[in-house]
DNA sequence: GCCAACGTTGGC
DNA sequence: GCCAACGTTGGC
């Protein structure tokens, strides 16, 4: 099982929206790394789905449901998309401010590289934000 | 709306 | 292969 963070502008792709579709396509990546973070998800790993530009906080949880295939959005290019399912929503978003103030969270990646848009969490990475978010599996 | 950080492109 | 120029992302 490997654990990761997704990002979405809320106003593009909500998680309000992912739990109303009951699965969600993740496409539009179009930068290696987080291409290749999405090639390396399997079926069943769990991701913190965090609402950027608005909202700045992760809200819920998701699981990748299809692993990857050719992201049907892009006319060139060899990119991939993954399919997700919700899990459950917070109970309390976890904001950008407290990831950033938390002493167990210096090294994950939504600190060091804001820009990446899908990047892996270790297990403790991602049991902390759970709990800030009040929340359990 | 601004700007910092980062990735990509293209000239040399 | 280096690096300047440019584009994009995303926080503030």
């Amino acid at each position: 099982m490997n654990y990761w963070l997704v990002k979405s502008e809320p106003d593009v792709y909500s998680y309000d929206q992912l739990v109303a579709e009951k699965c969600g396509r993740w496409d539009g990546v179009r930068n290696y790394q987080a291409r290749n973070n999405l090639r390396a998800m399997k079926a069943g790993d769990l991701c913190l789905f965090y609402h950027s530009n608005i909202g700045l906080a992760v809200v819920g949880i998701a699981r990748v449901l299809r692993e990857h295939y050719p992201d049907p959005t892009a006319e060139q290019g060899d990119w991939s998309a993954v399919d997700l399912e919700p899990v459950k929503p917070f109970v309390r978003p976890v904001t950008l401010a407290e990831i950033k103030g938390h002493p167990a969270l210096q090294n994950f990646g939504l600190v060091r590289n804001a820009r990446l848009s899908v990047m892996p969490a270790s297990f403790a990475e991602f049991s902390v934000i759970l709990a800030l978010g009040q929340t359990q599996l």
